[in-house]
DNA sequence: ACTTTTTCTTACCCTTAGGTAATATATTCA
DNA sequence: TGAATATATTACCTAAGGGTAAGAAAAAGT
């Protein structure tokens, strides 16, 4: 679109979002190139030469975006972070009981540890980064961990989940997830819609409360 | 022991048989320290020097006994792979149903999954392998997932087990169970066999077929 | 067109850690 | 005790790769 033709005094604040944009576009082709490269290869493996090669430029051109080649990797790992916590931000405030939100959460969660940024929460070490932002990723691990449990909690508390252990049901629906991130490979025959939609049914089945006959046994 | 004052005749073979004992002892001490060192700070960030620091000896003493660090880090998969192979194949000579099989390598593995060689099977990055090792490893990998698919495969043609998606359903609980290999802490307050024990039960709760409802067979 | 700023490249530094050579020290065995 | 063997140490090499300095090239602003 031609701004020129249309608006004769263009604001000079423009060019300069303009040029912010360009910017971030490039930085988040780093980000993109990269954690693509880092689950191929494995962050120690992967170089940023080899990054900046499929990117047409030379190594030190990263840093005019980055700091160090852990910021790169840390900023992939928020960037997963952040669309899980999005999600869960959602569910917290939808309406429902705990076993439907709990659904809601697997499904969407699902679906991003398809993703190369989601897989990067399971699939790169801590160990890796500086203590501040090893920190701040233990930190995220527990909001997520805290979450699940808190739909568990809810579901049994509204009688909408059979009552169980709250910690190790929130492990094994996480790992179930998390594992996604391992396996799952986009040229494969499983779409992420098709495993979000069928884990979201597979590791909830199991919870649901039963209709009450005399003696309600082991849940389904 | 002193054998010479007992056995006027040794045999010359008995020096020889305890020295080797000797040296494979070292040799496991070396992978005991090696894999417990990756999976605190993870391959790369461990070096060869840390792990002779902890054995009192110097780098070059380690490769006495191993040709190279990735030598170390293939052995410390095998027994790991070793460890679930030998359970499968338990698994496999046992009488029963899919179902009760399931069970039964669902319970093993996850106590394996909660020891430093079984977890070194998911914490560990195939392309920190040689392209020789890697090949050996993935070929593991598909003999585990085989087997689960042949339990619940079985599990469903003999009745035992809901018809399922068997690959999902294989992934889903192979999922929980690796995930165990990146929370369990041995100075938690969950023991691998409390662990083995839920998870038998609860990874495979929600496959059991169910009685008919036709037939209204009500649960006593 | 000229200046300034941003972005990128070439050339380089330098630490780290895997691996090796030469050699010393135990240990075995006669 | 002395030769042979096994095992360990000291000292070193080397490649790889993250990171930086200086300056060229491109873009923006005037």
């Amino acid at each position: 679109m031609d701004t020129r033709a249309i608006s004769p005094e263009p604001s000079p604040w423009l060019p300069f979002e303009s040029r912010r944009r360009a910017r971030d576009e490039k930085r988040e082709a780093v980000l993109r190139t990269a954690v693509q490269l880092f689950l191929e290869q494995g962050y120690h493996r992967a170089t940023l030469n080899g990054v900046a090669e499929r990117l047409n430029i030379t190594k030190p051109a990263l840093y005019n975006y980055f700091r160090s080649k852990e910021d790169i990797l840390f900023e992939c790992w928020s960037i997963g972070q952040e669309r899980v916590e999005d999600r869960i931000s959602e569910t917290d405030a939808m309406p429902g009981s705990g076993l439907l939100k709990l659904r809601n959460i697997v499904g969407t969660y699902a679906g991003i540890m398809a993703s190369a940024f989601g897989a990067s929460l399971v699939r790169f070490n801590v160990s890796d980064l500086s203590e501040p932002n090893r920190k701040v990723t233990l930190a995220g691990k527990r909001r997520i961990d805290r979450a699940f449990r808190g739909y568990i909690r809810q579901g049994i508390a509204d009688g909408s989940i059979e009552p169980c252990d709250i910690k190790l049901t929130a492990f094994a629906i996480l790992g179930a997830l998390n594992w996604i991130g391992h396996w799952y490979k986009p040229d494969g025959d499983l779409t992420p819609d098709q495993i979000a939609e069928d884990f979201s049914v597979r590791l909830t089945a199991g919870l649901a409360k039963r209709p009450q006959k005399k003696k309600a046994r082991k849940p389904a």
